[in-house]
DNA sequence: TGTACATCAGTGAACGCGCGTTCACTGATGTAC
DNA sequence: TGTACATCAGTGAACGCGCGTTCACTGATGTAC
């Protein structure tokens, strides 16, 4: 069957939303191909009309969540909100309960990281995010104090998702959250 | 053919040293029990006279990893090291290049968080280094504290092995590790 | 306006592959007599 | 001391399964005449 001309383009965009946020939520590996064109009313073999290989549709993919999280957090909070503000929100029970709406980087990125292949894009989304810290920090050692930012963000993310106790994991994301935010409106000397 | 007293033992220990080392170098969604059990001269079906299941050998690797890391640890920095020293290992290139070797949290915990079967072996990880890092800052907020800086500890590692551009991840590392120890030395009023 | 043809997103069977797990079997050595 | 038997760590074929990828095919719609 032919279908209207913009047809393919939505399909593609259905295909890339899914991807993205079952890579997130689920992890690159566990995520197959058949169980995501299926979840869409589709048949498997179509796949290969959208994207060149499932490594294509992974690339795609970190760079439509950037987009997207980039959308949704301008939305959200300006581009000149507070340094406090945005760790507020990354480290926000919300932000830890929804990996599959949330940052690529404690995800995506990390799994990538872990098998060897990591992606230039995960390096772009690093360094945009440490721009945007770096913006936010005083001092001459912005650009340094950045990193260890935006460490601590995501690795407060990744333990607080790591641990079995809630109990714990609310008490890692919630210190980590209250001494960041202390950290950066009072910075050592 | 039937072997001496403590060969089994001995085989049962040489799995598991290879899959502690495997699970935390590779992933343990990457890391197949017949390949593992090939590398170490061995069949893949003798597998389950040693282990009930994949998951359990995941699980044992886990505590023997960490008794493995302690124990190295000891020997490395006695129990009363500063933390900066502490920090100075941690973020280490040795360490950021030899997760076989290396800390589970930014791997194996990681790995099984993201895919929401995490052990309650990562929360005993988790409290025992938190526990040794707050024992080591001064101040009434020591375990608040400590939370930011194990956080900061494992996703500056994260990151770093995230990224595809060696420059960077020597930067995040580096700075993360400088920033940290600042922090630590001369904390916040 | 009506008919023949081209297009091409999507179909679904099939491919080889590696996975975790099972199981009947092997055979060198320890034990019993 | 010599023989028959029990033990059991390790063997290797086989299981069903889901994976990524390929490919000949379908059929509704747009285009050409």
């Amino acid at each position: 069957m032919r279908y209207s001309e913009d047809h393919k383009a939505k399909t593609h965009q259905l295909i890339l939303d899914e991807a993205a946020r079952r890579f997130r939520a689920d992890g690159v590996g566990a995520t197959g191909l058949q169980p995501l064109m299926k979840s869409l009313g589709l048949t498997h073999g179509g796949f290969y009309a959208h994207f060149k290989s499932k490594d294509d549709l992974v690339e795609q993919s970190l760079q439509h969540a950037t987009a997207q999280l980039r959308a949704s957090l301008a939305l959200k909070t300006g581009p000149d909100a507070p340094l406090s503000q945005l760790i507020e929100t990354y480290l926000s029970p919300q932000h830890r309960a929804n990996p599959g709406q949330g940052c690529p980087l404690p995800t995506v990125s990390a799994e990538l990281g872990q098998k060897g292949q990591p992606s230039p894009t995960t390096d772009k989304v690093i360094n945009n995010r440490l721009q945007s810290i770096a913006s936010k920090l005083p001092g001459e050692d912005a650009a340094q104090q950045s990193m260890l930012v935006l460490s601590a963000m995501v690795g407060a993310l990744v333990l607080s998702r790591s641990v079995s106790d809630p109990a714990l994991a609310d008490e890692l994301l919630e210190n980590s959250r209250e001494q960041l935010i202390k950290l950066v409106e009072k910075p050592a000397a």
